[in-house]
RNA sequence: GCCCGGGUGGCGGAAUGGCAGACGCAACGGACUUAAAAUCCGUUGUCCCUUAUACGGACGUGGGGGUUCGAGUCCCCCCCCGGGUACCA
């Protein structure tokens, strides 16, 4: 063979050519196979195109489903897109361009990027969220929901957002301010449709123990979740048939509690207000309801509140305590009431100290605790410190038989349940911070609800039969300004006579968040086609659930909560086989580029920088500026478009970098630079193959080592998701053979192969040069062997005292004892030891000697 | 504040409790070349000793302490950076 330039224009068009052609990756509904499915967060096409952070986590799962079709997998890999959404939404509304153009015109660009990097999706089974013949399925899930009993519409205080003129998602709404756009939100009561996914909070705190997925991910749904447990009790207001129902997670402190706060929103808060603080009050519920969102978040968590001039009797000790309102306690969470106990809540402490309201200590501190905190137990007991900690129980006891005094924190929690639930004032109880979720949107790009408000007052649900309903045509994409979406200017539309009854009606105008399609496209890819079913039951049982699932962080909690909610639904439903959705999850990390600032600190955009001898000066300045990483910007100039890499470098390089970087999950720095080093990694694989004499030798101790230490570390490196370790290694076998001029074919196969998961298209092109006619996609995994991994002598070291003094070459397998003796005769340490008396002597086998004296 | 990550050469990063810095980038020196590109070879943690790139020594994985024959790795305390969350009783 001659040695030919490593040209992979060619080679990545001749073999992306080849595979869709061929269907190479077509993957079969049913197989004898093993199955094994792997997932891609299908992405929103935006009209910026693809970034490096998309192939990053494509390329992970595309070596990965290269590996397990080498090993005998039948693999699942499919593609589609999240396509509803805002962006195209807000274009129309500015250009009057419809939505469906954009996304198409932004999903093919897309398409056409993801194909440059030669991944191996079947693209039969490609989707869309805007394809009727999908979100017609999307509609019959919503059906199924109300069936259930989960869906309910309700007037509720939402974030409007007046300059985008909707509604938004609590998690769309970052510190009072529109996450898209940043515009201010305010609360506003609006007829909103509702999903009970707290029905679903314990089953969905649950399955996060058996799923594999990162602690960190896993504690972020819990904390979202917030389970908390304590008790409910009932506190008697005076000088009112009333009681005032409370949840606390420290029924302990009741002793302590010395005021009652309820929230501005409660329902009793009228009728118990005295008439000398009726003004007073009116005045701070007024203030509490005006509150932008920004204003009740924000950091200046100053104390408010107002005094109702009543009191409420204290379940233990019968003492009177007053009862304030305050915006602290919110009306969502809990009763919307609390116990105040100030010597013991951080919270209830500020808002005593600055109405001047008693402070009880009832926990004597543990005073090592204390001392860390750096708080002086004198002031706790005196009620000059809040005490949130461990400690002792004191002034706790009543002539009721409740006497706690002593007790740890836990235990006199434990007894204070048992003795409220003896005296019939309160029980055991359990709660959530996780709310039932806003499903409507004041959109047009979404997909339209299948419910019609009938003219009698019903609400009908639509038969499975009058599916879809599609998105009617407009030409005004504005939202219609009373917080309806543009949906409400289509008349006709609009409209709606019932088949059977001739009943008229008019069509629901709200339609589905985002999330609603990513909520389960997994199960669609399934059986992309399916004109009858949603899916096909068998298929589903043969391919859930996802294997392996990768994606960006950013979807920890919402994407994978909601989709875990709806999946549970549908297995309490009896229409998926499995209860979570998601066996394997991996979020990979962000990519950032690298920016530059100047001594000052000021950021100077990439394109006025300019690089001499390794340091970088501004081009304007001269001044020199230190290289750091920071997010991928227009305005740092710092964004790399993937095209730009692939023009230069190849599909394969770029493949190879992404993974090279380091590991998946960490947040690392884009440097083009380093591209320079896996693109001359191939150029030096593919000189080994065309330009050395490929033939049957055999390979020497050293060769064989290398191939199946090799063979080893990739097969391991993989299973692991330690794809940079795995590339280094093939470096390290190139390292070694690419100076041979002559090569065993058996060793040039083998290092094909596992080159292949992350460069396919040069994999592919030296396996045809190889003499081989097949695509090498299915080809057999190389093995390695145990025995060629064993070594004659290996070096070990002789350390005194922790120092290393010598190696020594000997035989893997000598005993400690021969270890031991070997290197007590050695020179250097004998020289060494001269005098001083051996105290110990540490072997390990195979690695060193360590001589303590 | 709380909860998760993380801190290792000039840079990206590697290291079952066992020689810290694999592999790569950058830099420097050299070979090839009319020259450049490409390619190849070599050097590259800091400091000390030194005629010296020898020999030898000390220090070194954010800082301080501990466990151990031995710590980047395990334990305790602290600092810094990134992400999430926010009055959830």
């Amino acid at each position: 063979m001659n040695e030919r330039d490593y040209k992979f224009k060619e080679i990545e068009k001749k073999w992306q050519t080849h595979w869709e052609e061929n269907k190479t990756f077509k993957t079969p509904d049913f197989s004898d196979k093993q199955k094994y499915y792997v997932l891609d967060m299908f992405p929103y096409p935006s009209g910026a195109g693809l970034h490096v952070g998309h192939p990053e986590g494509y390329t992970a799962t595309d070596i990965v489903c290269r590996y397990k079709r080498m090993r005998g997998c039948n693999v699942l890999h499919p593609m589609g897109w999240d396509a509803f959404g805002l962006p195209a939404e807000q274009y129309a509304v500015e250009t009057g361009t419809h939505p469906s153009i954009t996304t198409k015109k932004n999903t093919e660009e897309f398409k056409r990027q993801i194909k440059a990097l030669g991944f191996s999706y079947d693209w039969d089974r490609e989707i869309s969220t805007t394809d009727k013949e999908y979100y017609k399925w999307t509609q019959w899930i919503f059906v199924q929901l109300y069936k259930k009993g989960l869906a309910y519409l309700d007037e509720v205080p939402v974030n409007w957002c007046p300059a985008l003129g909707t509604v938004l998602a609590n998690e769309e709404v970052i510190d009072g301010k529109s996450e898209r756009g940043g515009h201010d939100v305010i609360r506003k009561p609006m007829k909103q449709w509702m999903f009970k996914i707290t029905e679903y909070a314990e089953k969905l705190l649950a399955g996060l123990d058996e799923l594999d997925w990162s602690e960190g991910i896993k504690e972020m749904q819990r904390n979202w979740i917030g389970k908390s447990t304590g008790a409910n009790l009932f506190f008697q207001v005076a000088g009112f048939n009333e009681r005032i129902e409370v949840y606390t997670t420290r029924p302990d402190t009741l002793f302590g509690a010395t005021y009652m706060v309820i929230s501005p929103e409660h329902k009793l808060v009228h009728k118990i207000t005295t008439k000398d603080h009726k003004s007073e009050v009116d005045a701070y519920i007024e203030h509490a309801a005006k509150m932008s969102e920004l204003e009740r978040t924000s950091l200046n968590q100053e104390k408010t509140g107002a005094f109702t001039g009543s009191y409420a009797i204290n379940p233990v000790n019968n003492e009177k305590i007053p009862i304030w309102i305050a915006d602290y306690v919110l009306i969502s969470y809990g009763t919307g009431a609390i116990m105040a106990v100030p010597a013991h809540d951080t919270r209830d402490f500020e808002f005593a100290q600055k109405f001047s309201l008693p402070i009880k200590c009832i926990i004597a501190p543990e005073e090592k605790e204390a001392e860390v905190k750096k708080i002086s137990v004198e002031e706790i007991l005196n009620g000059k410190a809040c005490w949130d900690g461990n400690g002792k129980m004191i002034h706790s006891s009543n002539e009721r038989g409740l006497n706690i005094n002593g007790l740890e924190v836990n235990d006199s929690k434990a007894r204070t349940i048992q003795w409220l639930e003896e005296m019939g004032i309160g029980k055991r109880a359990t709660n959530y911070k996780l709310r039932d979720w806003l499903f409507s949107r004041q959109r047009y790009w979404g997909e339209p609800f299948p419910i019609v408000h009938m003219d009698d007052g019903i609400i009908k649900l639509l038969d499975e039969n009058e599916l879809p309903v599609l998105l009617p045509n407009v030409d005004n994409f504005k939202p219609s300004g009373g917080g309806e979406s543009p949906l409400a200017n289509a008349e006709d539309w609009l409209k709606y006579v019932d088949p059977t009854t001739g009943k008229k009606g008019r069509r629901e105008t709200n339609t589905m968040p985002q999330w609603a399609g990513s909520c389960w496209y997994y199960l669609r890819y399934i059986d992309p086609l399916n004109a009858d079913k949603a899916w096909d039951s068998k298929k589903e049982k043969y391919w859930m659930p996802v294997d392996l699932y990768i994606g960006g962080a950013e979807h920890a909690v919402l994407h994978l909560l909601y989709a875990r909610f709806w999946h549970k639904v549908l297995f309490d439903l009896g229409l998926v086989s499995t209860s979570e959705p998601f066996k394997k999850l991996i979020n990979q990390g962000m990519i950032l580029g690298l920016s530059y600032k100047d001594a000052r600190g000021v950021l100077v955009p990439s394109d006025k920088v300019e690089s001499r001898d390794g340091n970088f000066y501004s081009k304007d300045t001269g001044e020199e500026l230190v290289e750091f990483p920071a997010k991928m910007s227009k305005s740092l100039k710092n964004v790399v478009n993937p095209d730009d890499i692939i023009a230069q470098y190849g599909a394969d390089s770029m493949r190879l970098y992404e993974m090279f970087m380091g590991p998946l999950e960490a947040v690392k720095p884009w440097n083009t630079a380093g591209v320079e080093g896996v693109y001359r990694f191939l150029k030096k694989s593919w000189r080994m193959i065309t330009g050395s004499e490929i033939s049957n030798i055999s390979m020497n101790r050293k060769q064989l080592a290398v191939l199946h230490q090799t063979i080893k570390k990739v097969t391991e490196d993989i299973e692991t998701f330690g794809f940079n370790t795995a590339i280094s290694q093939m470096m390290i076998f190139i390292n070694e053979f690419g100076k041979e001029d002559e090569i065993p074919k058996e060793a040039a196969e083998c290092f094909v192969k596992l080159l292949s998961p992350f460069a396919p298209h040069a994999a592919e092109e030296m396996w045809e040069l190889l003499g081989h006619k097949e695509t090498l996609a299915y080809e057999k995994w190389p093995e390695y062997n145990e025995e060629y991994l064993k070594e004659d002598e290996v070096e070990v070291l002789i350390q005194i005292l922790g120092k290393p003094k010598t190696k020594i070459m000997i035989s893997p397998e000598a005993s400690e004892i021969e270890m031991k003796k070997i290197a007590l005769a050695n020179s250097v340490i004998m020289e060494d030891l001269k005098g001083k008396p051996v105290r110990k002597v540490i072997c390990v086998k195979g690695r060193l000697v360590n001589i303590v004296v």
